[in-house]
DNA sequence: AGCACGCCGACT
DNA sequence: GTCGGCGTGCTC
């Protein structure tokens, strides 16, 4: 093998694509598919990612450069995550290296640093003054101190020598341009790995009790921190830090103590364990119910006979999934395969991490966002070298470094925070399913409320690409019912005279827990719903300036901020444009019905869940905390309240209003009502203590609303299927959202209309164009070009093409060259066009 | 993305 | 006549 192909870390369109290498014959060894190099590129290094090794002929191939420098000890990525990158670049339309970058953690970014040392003649030891300085009889005092600056050290990061010198820019090209100094560049981490200072003896003990003996007294330090480390021989090495704590020293005296050379400082990695001194209760295997039993059965036939299938698990809230998922793993593990669980973001809370760390102890990695880069990393590592068999974790776990897969959890697989938003545009599902078909793993989607998409995949044949077995769990695991739900029409109450942001019902219910010393959830669905600031005189609505958004009012530094570019200004006491002084806010916010709440029950105990307050590191688990141990009545919050929470005491949940999320333009506005609902009305009365739900809506004769008061995901299905198949949206056809962006409206008007007549031409050339009322089973349509929901962003405006399409056509690769095709042809540097495959977000 | 090469304005 | 503006094109 002497050529490396290399995915090389230059995220444009024209480097897509591998570059050859060669293997000099010392990295040989190290380099495998999957490895991170050094490359040369151009005139400088970057990093790149082998993606396959080739022999090829010695002087076939003239003028390829060699690998620089192996940059992993392990290869971070593995051939089949290599070949799954591969996959995601066609099926997202993305590049190639985004696809890589994102399987890592983001303390392997490595970007190039430069390097300096003295040029190589010079850097000889033996090298006179006037061989350093060969066409200048006399440097100044500046190149004087740099050339000492950096024989010093050797090697010197640019970085480092212009912090030194910060006025010697100059200077520095100067000598590099006579090779008086000479420049390298290596890859460097963003991160490295956490060490650990230790201190041990570097003699013998009998030698180091001899020499305290005759120790000069003036050294008292120094031989009381000799006297300890012989003392402590048998639990050498030991941590710095806590000998210096122990015996009040500083590290100076050790570092006297080991320039004389009777002590050694070492180094051990350390892994930072977020979880780090904390007990989990252990947990055995529960007794199976017969529908657990009879749904668990049918997985374990599958791992054992480790082959690939997908299951959908749908089982109502309270069924025990998650008791199926701890003893799936179980075997799987068990057979010797690794499993990974993605949990949504938000439901990735502490009750969740302790459930699986309690089952399967030190061998669970977890993997959120909260963890910090350093964490995160170690947490992958400890994955990649094999110390974990289980890793838990958010969207990007699905790409675990796991050798032998053998289990894919995906809970609340519905869920589209699996849908990355940035590049690559991925959905984690989609991916999950992908790569358990390539590595014969099992795939569990568990859900409540399963996706459409899913849910219609299970039934019938349709485009997305896998179609899972499904598996009911329609009863709960503890036998008891679910919580009766009463929706009330808030418009009654406006008539009868109730302008209050609760209804008599949900007031009564409340003041009933209060009494009872029950807890309560409620859930305010702030989307759609913004605090924007309106005028009721003139009707003027506060704007951002770059993104025609309304701005969102922050009580707390009393401006008004963009939530999209971050524009702020203060918030104005006078209308702006009349001069009125009824400006006000408007929407309501979690603070607004707390302090309803502390007006209407005096002395409410009410911890407030939303964005301002669980910013901090480890404040969502303190608040779930707290209302665990009952140090509040209620629980107010935004969606996060919804999930996956389990509180013995909860017998109440109220919904503030029901339909915010109704209203939104997004062909899945029921989808996500319902989802909602029922996973917050799931919330109640999951124990002993029978649960109650009150939801407030101003349309409780929606259909999504009434199946979801009814827990009937049956019916709510069929009617929303129908109206999905009548309009052509998926799950009864797939959608490439096409964003075009540019700083000039009417070159953008030109550029969108120009992107859609391509499109429609080449599609009609292929015979694929029409409508999909046709009954063919191949059929692409679009829609637009118009504006986008947010038609201006960050200073560009911005158009968008809806491309419709279902059947076994490239539609994906047709849009990514017509894209490409006008890019190429348009050359205008400003146009930006952005491809979304299958879509979360129609807004 | 960088970075160098390359062809046109204001200075020694 | 040169230093330097950033347009354009390439990187195994």
């Amino acid at each position: 093998m002497d050529i490396a192909k290399v995915i090389v870390d230059v995220p444009v369109r024209s480097t897509d694509r591998p570059f050859d290498y060669l293997i000099p014959d010392d990295l040989k060894l190290w380099i495998e598919v999957g490895s991170r190099v050094a490359v040369p590129f151009g005139h400088r290094t970057v990093q790149g990612f082998v993606i396959s090794l080739e022999s090829g002929e010695i002087g076939t191939m003239p003028g390829l450069k060699p690998v620089q420098e192996v940059l992993d000890l392990l290869p971070p990525l593995s051939p089949e995550l290599i070949e799954l990158a591969e996959w995601m670049s066609r099926r997202y339309a993305c590049r190639r290296i985004s696809a890589l970058q994102a399987m890592l953690p983001t303390a392997l970014k490595g970007k190039a640093e430069r390097l300096i040392s003295l040029g190589s003649a010079e850097s000889d030891a033996a090298a006179t003054e006037d061989e350093l300085f060969p066409l200048f009889a006399e440097p100044d005092q500046e190149e004087r101190s740099i050339t000492e600056f950096v024989a010093k050290h050797g090697e010197v990061s640019m970085k480092q020598l212009t912090r030194t010198f910060p006025e010697a820019a100059e200077t520095v090209k100067f000598m590099l341009r006579r090779g008086v100094l000479t420049e390298s560049q290596s890859i460097k981490d963003k991160m490295g790995k956490k060490k650990l200072k230790t201190v041990e003896l570097a003699i013998s003990t009998e030698m180091a009790r001899g020499l305290l003996e005759s120790f000069p007294a003036r050294s008292a330090r120094q031989k009381e921190l000799l006297q300890f480390l012989i003392e402590m021989e048998a639990l050498l090495p030991l941590p710095l830090k806590e000998v210096l704590a122990v015996l009040q020293i500083s590290a100076g005296t050790v570092k006297g103590l080991e320039e004389k050379g009777y002590i050694e400082i070492g180094e051990i990695e350390v892994y930072r364990d977020p979880y780090r001194g904390r007990d989990f209760k252990p947990s055995v295997p529960l007794p199976l119910t017969p529908e657990q039993s009879h749904v668990y059965a049918a997985i374990a036939r599958t791992l054992e006979a480790q082959s690939h299938d997908v299951f959908l698990l749908h089982g109502v809230t309270g069924s025990g999934k998650t008791e199926i998922y701890l003893q799936s793993i179980q075997l799987c593990v068990d057979q010797g395969r690794q499993a990974v669980v993605l949990v949504p973001e938000i439901a990735l809370t502490p009750q969740m991490v302790e459930r699986f760390k309690g089952r399967f102890g030190s061998g669970v990695a977890v993997m959120h966002s909260r963890l910090s880069v350093g964490e995160r990393y170690d947490e992958w590592r400890k994955i990649r070298e094999g110390k974990a068999t289980v890793a838990v974790g958010a969207r990007s776990a699905v790409f675990a470094p796991f050798v032998n897969l053998g289990l894919i959890i995906v809970d609340e697989e519905h869920e589209s925070s699996y849908k990355q938003e940035e590049n690559p545009k991925y959905h984690a599902r989609d991916v999950a399913v992908r790569r358990a078909e390539q590595g014969g793993a099992a795939v569990i989607l568990g859900s409540a409320t399963p996706s459409l998409e899913s849910y219609h995949a299970a039934r019938v044949q349709t485009d997305i690409h896998f179609s899972p077995v499904l598996l009911e769990m329609p009863s709960r695991a503890l036998g008891n019912e679910l919580p009766a739900v009463q929706v009330v029409d808030m418009r009654d109450e406006l008539k009868e005279g109730n302008r209050s942001m609760f209804s008599r019902r949900l007031h009564a219910a409340l003041a009933e827990r209060l009494e009872r010393g029950e807890q309560t959830v409620l859930l305010l669905n702030r989307r759609g719903f913004s605090t924007f600031v309106m005028c009721r005189s003139c009707g003027y609505v506060a704007g951002c300036p770059d993104c025609d958004i309304s701005l969102t009012y922050h009580s707390r530094s009393d401006n008004l901020r963009c939530h999209y570019c971050g524009h702020a200004e203060p918030a104005p006491k006078v209308c702006p444009e009349c001069a009125s002084e009824h400006i006000r806010f408007f929407g309501t916010g979690t603070q607004r019905v707390e302090e309803e709440l502390g007006k209407l029950f005096p002395g409410m105990r009410v911890i407030r869940m939303d964005v301002d307050t669980t910013t901090e590191k480890g404040s969502h688990e303190k608040l779930l905390n707290q209302f665990r141990d009952k140090k509040a009545d209620v629980l107010l919050g935004t969606q996060m309240v919804a999930k996956g929470l389990d509180f013995p005491d909860v017998t109440l949940v109220g919904v503030i209003t029901a339909d915010s999320a109704l209203n939104l333009p997004d062909f899945r506005a029921a989808e996500k009502t319902f989802q909602l609902l029922t996973q917050v009305a799931g919330r109640a009365g999951r124990h002993q203590l029978p649960g109650e739900v009150v939801i407030q809506s101003y349309t409780p004769e929606h259909y999504s609303i009434i199946h979801a008061s009814g827990h009937d995901f049956h019916s709510f299905v069929r009617e929303e299927l129908k109206h999905r198949k009548s309009l052509h949206y998926p799950p009864y056809c797939r959608l490439i959202l096409v964003t075009l962006s540019h700083e000039q409206l009417p070159v953008l008007l030109r550029l969108a209309e120009n992107y859609a007549l391509n499109l429609q031409g080449k599609a009609r050339q292929l015979r694929w164009y029409g409508s999909l009322d046709k009954l063919s089973a191949d059929a692409l349509d679009m829609l637009g070009p118009v504006a986008s929901p947010m038609p201006r962003l960050k200073g560009r405006y911005r158009f968008q093409c809806i491309i419709k399409w279902r059947g076994t056509i490239d539609a994906i690769g047709l849009a990514r060259t017509v894209a490409e095709e006008l890019e190429d042809s348009v050359r205008d540097k400003d146009l930006q066009i952005s491809l979304d495959v299958d879509p979360q977000m129609l807004m």
